[in-house]
DNA sequence: TGTACATCAGTGAACGCGCGTTCACTGATGTAC
DNA sequence: TGTACATCAGTGAACGCGCGTTCACTGATGTAC
């Protein structure tokens, strides 16, 4: 045995992981530098090729890791609000904090614009991940009137996350606040 | 006088911003290199910075150029179908080609998710060119049975450039082909 | 008509910096005997 | 009980590469006289 505790490494993994979710979501693929998420982890860059291969293979985990959480945060509002929780979901993803603090939140509007320029692994990531979510939020479209199941689900991300990601790059918050509301009208409506 | 024409340089100039507007359009804000983009042009990268004080000055001219196009096309559209120009816009907008070539059109899903991790200068340039973009979107949105006016204009185009954003990044032809077609119907019906 | 000089778009070598990746080494702990 | 050795997560210097930027220079043409 080692020094450490015999499941220190793999706590370690998932640190380095969660973290380089947390920054890919906030500043972009591009954004994500080993030496940066390591040191973010305290540790040093050097450490880093004993977790993982390459840095793409951290890009796959962590892509998988923020759709594992979107997954959670629908199930959660499902398990909370019960027959409101699509309402209460699309209220969230369509509001100013959600399109401000980019440390918390969907994946998708972070993500989907860069994610045709990744490697091929990540790439695949991100289409399963959103596979995983669309049929997660498909189990409660039937809440808005709409259809249930996968394609409805789909359908409903690309809308919201259209507006969301648009309502990020507006500078002025009464317009951006503005588009997110009458999407929102649309959405539920 | 030199050895050129008048308006060489301007010349040269108008042929850098409109082949930098395609690579990012293409490959997005990243995949935007000074050397690359000068020999595209048949020039050396050193002449570049007679052109321009910096990469994120071509970008700000390279972003505003895309907008541009894009009106171009909506006005296009509206002189050539009349009161079907909505329709055929949506059409395109939401179809396979649009999906698979980056060679054409709409710069919102190419550069939306990306831009808010470029310089302020080019973030502005992108957040006129929205407001163009949809005003001019906004004299036709009437056709749909919507409100018209940049607001309506801008909520359809957070709803096209999600769906078509999200379309490209889901490998399987036939479902972000499915996806185009739902949010087709959802948005012209 | 001829010679020296100015102009200026473009050239290409070089610099500085950041970043992904490699690798010999460290040092605390456990095991063998 | 003590000594030598194995283990292994982590360290930190170094390498290679790409890229934005700088700058002295080129060479074809026009102008001055």
């Amino acid at each position: 045995m080692s020094r450490y505790a015999a499941d220190h490494k793999e706590k370690t993994r998932a640190r380095v992981i969660a973290l380089a979710a947390q920054r890919i979501r906030a500043e972009g693929i591009g954004g994500l530098g080993v030496a940066g998420v390591m040191a973010e982890a305290g540790l040093t860059h050097g450490g880093f090729y004993a977790h993982f291969p390459s840095r793409d293979a951290l890009l796959v985990e962590a892509v998988s890791h923020l759709f594992d959480v979107a997954c959670d945060a629908v199930e959660q509002a499902e398990a909370k609000h019960g027959a409101r929780a699509l309402e209460r979901y699309v209220d969230f993803y369509l509001s100013p904090r959600h399109r401000d603090d980019t440390s918390i939140g969907c994946p998708v509007p972070a993500l989907a614009g860069e994610i045709r320029h990744a490697a091929p692994a990540v790439r695949e990531a991100f289409d399963s991940g959103l596979e995983r979510l669309a049929e997660t939020l498909g189990r409660i479209t039937a809440q808005g009137g709409r259809p249930a199941g996968r394609k409805a689900g789909l359908a409903l991300l690309a809308e919201m996350s259209g507006a969301l990601s648009l309502s990020r790059t507006i500078a002025d918050p009464k317009r951006s606040g503005a588009l997110l509301a009458d999407v929102r009208a649309e959405v539920l409506g």
